[in-house]
DNA sequence: TGACAATAACCGTTCCCACAACTATCCTTG
DNA sequence: CAAGGATAGTTGTGGGAACGGTTATTGTCA
């Protein structure tokens, strides 16, 4: 038995390197993590993940709100995307932007009342969304798989190979 | 030392529970690993990683050719999606597409010499890509990465929380 | 055979994400 | 204080992914 990637993909051949496995591997699994939650927030909150993650990072910031530079830092996402993600976002009214009037290039998003409740009725959701999709490892194996992810990132190595003259 | 998760995502508050530390993780680990590869794609051959894609599964299908519901299946999209990715791929000389004569509802897909060409210039460095991306790791802990994440796919549980009643 | 369901693919729409180019504002320094 | 550079966001554009609905063709069966 070749585990289940095989079949999942309707792949026949074998995998060119271990490496290659193990990438396959895991993009098939975030997407398949992702797939249900992003449904269940569509059909039940009429919201993205993209925006579900803003309201979070919203409400961890507070009355002091964010920049958009520094909701870009947390999303992994860039700037300009953080820009039309948030004009989205207002439009649901889950979101308001201030202007900084300290430095006029500034725009501040903050959360508002209608963002808190919409995230509140979701906190219940996520525990049993996370306990469902990787519960059933069990604290032991959830370890070790966070461990080796984390080795995974602080590996990588630059692509395309660089620094190579003499 | 809290890993580089938190300071990866300038995350100041713990994580709600392990496995949403792992989610967390998983997604940006397959964020971070991808980001290389799209880029060098796109600037080297001109086409996404979705192209790049449907062209292995066309390369594997030979002188067959593969529909498009079968193309969708190996890629994990929805067969809309394919259409428009063939319409892309097509206009790029890389693929041909052909109604079948049997069957007039199904078409297939073939790849082109030119599109050909294009995968074997990149074969190369496939390898040299993963081997930066992952290489590190080693033999021992690639293995236990996939065999977690693999794990991790086969103990998913519905979500929305089904089949509740008696 | 003629209605009707099933199948294969396509279209319209929306959101997401990446890059490049641009505007507005602020900071520096001569 | 007036360039000129740096910084913060926005806009333009295009590929990608999801959904629902539609068309064309085939299969079924009364």
């Amino acid at each position: 038995m070749k585990s289940d990637l095989y079949t999942e993909i309707r792949q026949t051949r074998p995998f060119r390197s271990l490496e290659e496995e193990v990438y396959v591997s895991l993009r098939l699994t975030a997407q398949l993590l992702d797939e249900p939650w992003a449904r269940y927030l569509r059909t039940t909150a009429g919201i993205s993940p993209s925006q579900y993650n803003l309201l979070r990072i919203l409400r961890g910031a507070g009355v002091e709100g964010r920049t958009m530079g520094e909701i870009a830092e947390r999303m992994i996402n860039r700037d300009p995307d953080v820009t039309r993600l948030a004009d989205r976002t207002l439009k649901l009214g889950l979101a308001r932007r201030i202007r900084d009037t300290e430095d006029r290039r500034v725009v501040n998003l903050f959360i508002t009342p209608k963002g808190l409740e919409t995230l509140e009725r979701l906190d219940e959701a996520v525990d049993v969304f996370l306990k469902q999709a990787l519960g059933a490892l069990g604290p032991g194996r959830l370890g070790q798989l966070r461990d080796l992810l984390a080795a995974a990132r602080a590996g990588r190595r630059p692509f395309p190979v660089e620094g190579q003259a003499t």
